[in-house]
DNA sequence: CCGATTATGTACTGTCCGGTCAAACACACC
DNA sequence: GGTGTGTTTGACCGGACAGTACATAATCGG
């Protein structure tokens, strides 16, 4: 019975979520989502609530779809601590790929509106603590094939690599180059792989 | 001849620094600026000119207090490696020490002011640069005095340490506990030491 | 083709924003 | 103690803000 939409919902949020992620949370107004979404304000309110549920809808897609990428490059049945060298890897790829600088949501999101918005905090948390555990795999099975030493406990290490991604985020935003960026991921690898090597000839 | 000011104009900056580090740049108002250094608003464009122009002062004088706080770990005469590794903890422990969640002001500016303001990634970058550099020293002492293997590159590795702190300030503001931060500097010790000392026995 | 129902656009509201201004003011100097 | 200077204050401005109200448009079951 009702009138139909004309606008896709998640072409909507997409739309907004960009705009968050260029201006902030703060510094968005309805006039901007408006604009980007090219719905009216009232096709906002009507569709999404007010400026802060969009806000966390938005983020809460961007945390989905950072899993699911996490997921597709850590997830794989094979390759053990490649595939953790792999996601750092291509963290750094995707960051130095954005031209636009909007850098990554959860980076924004934390900074910006914790301790504000708990939803966020709590948002954020799971998201990182998913990417953790993924890391963990991986890890383990790289100890577990002998690619890792035994010696480095394993939870550390993920910890380590899922620090190093946001560190890489932060200081993409202050302008370190592309090289600069490989060159930590290279040295990872050089600690890990030497130490492991080393000791296992010892 | 004038009547004198009534107030300290680095305490004014100070308070004003510190409502930025909580609130961000553009959810802070002149209200709450007005209210916590005590001053009007009239008298705060007339000592500081804009908004802008205290964020930015207050801003320099954040990154010149990190600077000089950095040097005081890491330009001591001695100690090598160590340094910087003891600037690792000490950046944990401030980190995990601030309650009130204010959290690094440089995240907080590149996050939300770049690629709005040059001069504030100007800033930021110099003064990351500055540790950088301040690190790389230390390194190359460590790598002299035997703490730290040769086949290491001491730029990467002190340019992975500076991350590693950008990293933790991220992971830090997502609730990671004071244990969990520790556990990352105790594996990038194990890490160096391990791989230096493996490499040295064969 | 009608009416129930929902989407849409727009005009609007009250509030708060950053910033200005003029007048009151306090001090140092004469 | 006047006088000139820069400081302070608080009222004030135009505009932008988030959010609302409402009239209109569009759909589909009947």
């Amino acid at each position: 019975m009702p009138r139909p939409r004309k606008f896709q919902e998640a072409t909507a949020v997409r739309a907004a979520r960009d705009v968050f992620r260029r201006r902030g949370y703060a510094a968005t107004s309805l006039s901007d989502l408006s604009e980007a979404t090219g719905l009216g304000k009232g096709s906002i309110y009507n569709a999404f609530g007010d400026k802060e549920t969009l806000y966390r809808r938005a983020f809460h897609d961007y945390c989905q779809e950072s899993i699911a990428t996490t997921d597709a490059i850590l997830a794989g049945p094979d390759s053990g601590i490649e595939s953790a060298f792999g996601y750092l890897r291509q963290v750094i790829e995707e960051t130095v790929a954005d031209d636009e600088h909007m850098g990554c949501m959860i980076a924004k999101a934390t900074t910006e509106r914790v301790p504000e918005s708990p939803e966020v905090l709590s948002e954020a948390g799971t998201t990182l603590r998913h990417m953790e555990d993924m890391l963990g795999v991986s890890v383990r099975r790289g100890q577990a094939a002998g690619q890792v030493d035994p010696s480095l406990d394993p939870d550390q290490l993920s910890l380590l690599i899922l620090c190093i991604t946001r560190g890489i985020e932060a200081l993409c935003k202050a302008d370190y180059t592309a090289e600069e960026l490989h060159g930590i991921e290279a040295i990872v690898q050089q600690l890990v792989r030497g130490y492991t090597a080393a000791r296992a000839t010892s």
